[in-house]
DNA sequence: CCAAAAGTGTTGCCTCTACACCCATGC
DNA sequence: GCATGGGTGTAGAGGCAACACTTTTGG
């Protein structure tokens, strides 16, 4: 009960989801997955045990820009989407010492994740096929990917999967890698159009062996509205 | 930096609503509002002002037992729904030092809210009609108040205001209570048996002035799948 | 009988789904 | 021409809002 300090750790950790074919060396267009980072514990406790990326909040730095630094030290990544996930703080969630986590969830685009510098210590992994992981980070990625899931269907994320520019047919796969489910081309090109949140270009890629498809660009006038009033602490 | 202690406090603080006649005095059947109880600040920072019952976490308690401890501490009230809001911890949160909160959120039944033991330093405020609070508490009841309504509409947590048995009248006033709107007492009937989520007991409510309405149960089988794997915890 | 709230029925609108069909390009 | 994915049209099912209507009580 001091007012000064506690004797509980606070750690930040997160999240981060990509999207990459799921057979990498086999068929030409397999389905792509989702795919996060995880880096491998170089100390105890849980020493040579992979856990999610992440470390200690700095005291003059709030606690999105502790979950960005962690994550840029340990795998160089910039995430396109960053938003906070859950605090996990139950009491034995670490074998030697009292730790409270706030864990952060982020997406990242395909290019961006090939900065990733890959070693013995960082390694991709599918989400729907991970080892026995440090602490609770299996029921933390559990949770994130429920939320991602649930978060794709009525909000706008996608598109932080991909660049500023993308084909109906690239955000469709997307959401199919996502939600594990063949989506019908037509049912969701109307959903995306009436929802106002593309806009289409006048450029269209070619050299595909069929028709061009358009290209889209994200509305940024009809921001996501499902933040609530949190979004209004970027302004102050 | 240090590996066993940091120098940012950690504090759990609880957002709790309940509903209440807006007019206490006046007509005899007001429409109900939301209501929470504060607590006026008794040292500095913010001294004299009024803020969210909260206080630090224990290190051999979870983060949800700290909210309830804290919760009955400052204002008895045990509640009939808690849950994790959101961690806030921007740099310039406290004047004096850096503090971590992970809010909650929790509903009361009215007569629950009765055992608040009023005085000059707990008092109850209608969530639309706040004064200025401590800290960042404003943002965070703004906060609060989004996710109950928005989770009103798609989860059946109206039940936690009331008692185990209730009349569709009286469902549907909480939900207008919160919503703010009236709802069609026919179509909300029906979007109540069919969800499953309430049972009809064969008792009925006499003494009223008109057709004596049946008394529902809530059907604890069907249990709200929004949380996500989340759930799992309290097995474990 | 009358007032008032409980409870039922019905209609029309809107959205989503499934699937048929046309369009534009490379080969 | 033909294969392939881009893009449009459309009929049926289901959900929901609005509102008319019947039922059951107290006075």
């Amino acid at each position: 009960m001091s007012a000064t300090a506690s004797d509980i750790a606070l750690a930040v950790s997160t999240v981060i989801f990509a999207l990459r074919p799921d057979d990498q060396g086999g068929d030409e267009s397999p389905a792509p997955g989702v795919w996060l980072p995880l880096v491998r514990r170089i100390r105890e406790p849980h020493l040579g045990r992979w856990a999610l990326p992440g470390g200690s909040v700095v005291v003059d730095e709030s606690l999105e820009a502790a979950a960005r630094r962690t994550l840029a030290e340990t795998t160089q990544l910039e995430p396109t989407y960053l938003e906070q996930l859950y605090a996990f703080g139950d009491v034995d969630r670490s074998p030697d010492r009292r730790m409270v986590s706030i864990v952060y969830w982020a997406l990242v685009r395909p290019d961006e994740a090939e900065k990733v510098s890959l070693g013995e210590n960082v390694r991709w992994f599918a989400a729907d096929d991970l080892p026995e992981l440090a602490f609770d980070h299996n029921l933390i990625v559990d949770y994130a990917l429920w939320r991602l899931r649930t978060k794709m269907e009525y909000s706008r994320i996608a598109h932080a999967f991909l660049g500023p520019m993308f084909t109906l047919a690239e955000l469709r796969s997307v959401h199919e890698a996502v939600l594990q489910r063949p989506l019908d081309p037509a049912n969701f090109r109307r959903q995306m159009e009436s929802s106002g949140a593309i806009v289409p270009t006048d450029q269209v890629v070619t050299g595909g062996r069929h028709r061009p498809p358009r290209l889209y660009r994200y509305n940024s006038d009809i921001e996501l509205v499902d933040v609530g009033p949190l979004t209004l602490r970027r302004s102050s």
